[in-house]
DNA sequence: GCGACATGTTTGAGTAAGCAAGCATATAGA
DNA sequence: TCTATATGCTTGCTTACTCAAACATGTCGC
C-alpha cells in the first residue's frame, strides 16, 4: 500500500480514531458528556488541586483556548465545573471540578472503560502496555 | 492514571491523532489538500480501477455520507475527482481519480510519508510493524 | 511609575462535519 | 403491474471546533 511503514501506522490511527469517536463517543452520552467533555473531566480529577488554568487544559486536551472557553461555558452552566479566579494574576481563570462533576466523572470512568476494553478486545495486555508506551512517548 | 490499561491507550490515541491533524494536516496544507481530502485521495489511488461510490467512500473513511457529498463537491470542482454514473443503477454516484488527482496524490503522498516519519522520528520498525498490526485489526 | 511588549481569555466569523428529512431509483411481493 | 420497502445521495439545520482580533492584565527596562 505505502513505502513507509509510518504512513500506514498514522492512516490507521485516524481509522482507530474514528471508531473512539464513535464508540466511546456515544457511550459517555448516557451521561450527558461527550468525549472532549470527558477529557475535560479526566484531566481535573487527575490534577491533585483538581483545579487547572484555561490555556493548560487546552494544551493538555489539545483543543485551542477558545475551544476551552466554548466547551467549558456550558460544562460550568450544568454545574460539572466551576469558575474560579487566581488571586495572584486576574488574566487567568480556573477551571476547578465541582462536586457533581466528580461524580459523573466516576460514573462516566466506568463506560469509557468498558468501551475501551471492548475496543481492544482482541488483545494482550502485554502488548497493550507497549502500545501505550509508545504512543506516550510520542505525545 | 486509570484502572485500565485499555483506557490508558485509547486517551493516547486521541493524544496522537491531535498531533496527526495538526501536523500532517499543516503539512499537506502546501498542496492544497487536507487530512480528509488526502484520505479520499489515498482511497481511490489504492482501488484498482480508481472509481468508487461515495457511500463506500464514506465507509472507508470514516465519513458520513453527507460528509463525503460536501467533501468532494469541492474537489471535483478544482479537478481533483470527477463524477461518474453507474449505468446499472442511476442512484449510485461513481468517485473517480482524475489524472490532476493522481499527480496531487503523489506529491502528497511523499509529505505525508515525511510528516509520519518525523512523527514516529524515535522508534524501530519492528515495533512500528507490530504496532501498525494491532491498529489493523481493531480497525 | 510609564511605555512597550507579553500573556490569558473571550468574541466574531468561518469551516468541517453530523443527523434527520427529502428525493430518486431499485427490488420484491401480491 | 402496482404498491411497499429498501438503498443511495443530497439538503437544511445544528454542533464543535479553528483562527484572528480584541481586550484585560501583568512585567520589564528605563
Amino acid at each position: 500500500m505505502s513505502k513507509y511503514i509510518e504512513s500506514e501506522v498514522v492512516v490507521n490511527v485516524i481509522s482507530i480514531h474514528n471508531k473512539i469517536q464513535k464508540r466511546i463517543g456515544g457511550a459517555l452520552s448516557a451521561h450527558g458528556i461527550g468525549l472532549t467533555e470527558y477529557l475535560v473531566l479526566n484531566q481535573l480529577y487527575n490534577t491533585p488541586t483538581q483545579k487547572m488554568r484555561r490555556s493548560d487544559l487546552a494544551e493538555r486536551i489539545g483543543l485551542s483556548p477558545s475551544g476551552v472557553t466554548r466547551l467549558i461555558n456550558p460544562m460550568e452552566k450544568i454545574g460539572l465545573v466551576a469558575k474560579e479566579d487566581n488571586p495572584r494574576d486576574a488574566r487567568v481563570s480556573l477551571v476547578t471540578l465541582s462536586a457533581a462533576g466528580k461524580q459523573v466523572y466516576e460514573e462516566a470512568q466506568v463506560t469509557f472503560a468498558y468501551a475501551s476494553v471492548a475496543l481492544f478486545e482482541p488483545f494482550e495486555i502485554n502488548q497493550l502496555s507497549a502500545f501505550s508506551e509508545l504512543l506516550k512517548v510520542v505525545s
